[in-house]
DNA sequence: CATGCTGTTTGACTGCCATAATACAGCGCG
DNA sequence: CGCGCTGTATTATGGCAGTCAAACAGCATG
């Protein structure tokens, strides 16, 4: 069973960013652990160990096996900025043409 | 080779849809035969038959087999309204949260 | 040292996407 | 009619991404 619009470990990446920026998760905190995360969304351990593997790759988790994983320092910071920078790069481009070709104004949506 | 981020069928209902909504391919004209896209966008002709099944399944573009496919009337229009809709409903609020999360303001994206 | 937590690896299965080669079916024009 | 264009259907193949189950490995604590 695989036919969801957007990967659960995507998902999930994103769950856990989120938490990261907006201090759910402080600087030196131990993350969820793998199997307790995947209990509480209903997803495998492996998949949720693939969501944090990419933050592992970035050194914005730091592994102790057998412990658990903690917050890095300036992790926040340091993803708040990568996110921003992807964002403005590789998403807001797009979503300009789109709005562009469908005659929609930014002003118009960002005053509600 | 199938490593895409978005599949190839949706990329060439997207540039279609373009042509439609912008005028490229006005309403009652003719629209590219399968196997003409294929050969310019160098993909298989039943891919682009894919990215055209979703159009004549909505009635935006009506089938004359034999001789071609052809822009309805009112497509344009249509093609316009729901594809707004669609985007105010389900893209757009999670720009939103995305910004806010990021701390972006619509100012810094309105430098056009 | 045994229990219980942690992360990690292996191997396999499934579905979607894309491709290819072929054949079929409808229409128009010389 | 025959040729050339149109869309459509069939079947088979290959690859990759996503998910999972089970076994493996490290650390802490009673």
């Amino acid at each position: 069973m695989a036919g969801h619009s957007q990967p659960v470990y995507l998902k999930l990446r994103d769950l856990i960013a989120a938490g990261i920026i907006d201090g759910t998760f402080p600087e030196g905190a131990m993350l969820p652990s793998v199997r307790a995360l995947a209990a509480e969304q209903g997803a495998n351990p492996l998949t949720v160990a693939k969501a944090y593997q990419q933050f592992q790759l970035d050194g914005l988790v730091e592994v102790q096996r057998g412990v658990g994983m903690f917050v890095a320092r300036g992790a926040a910071e340091r993803l708040r900025r990568s996110e921003r920078e992807a964002f403005l790069a590789n998403e807001w481009p797009q979503i300009r043409a789109r709005m562009e070709r469908l005659g929609l104004v930014a002003k118009d949506l960002l005053t509600t």
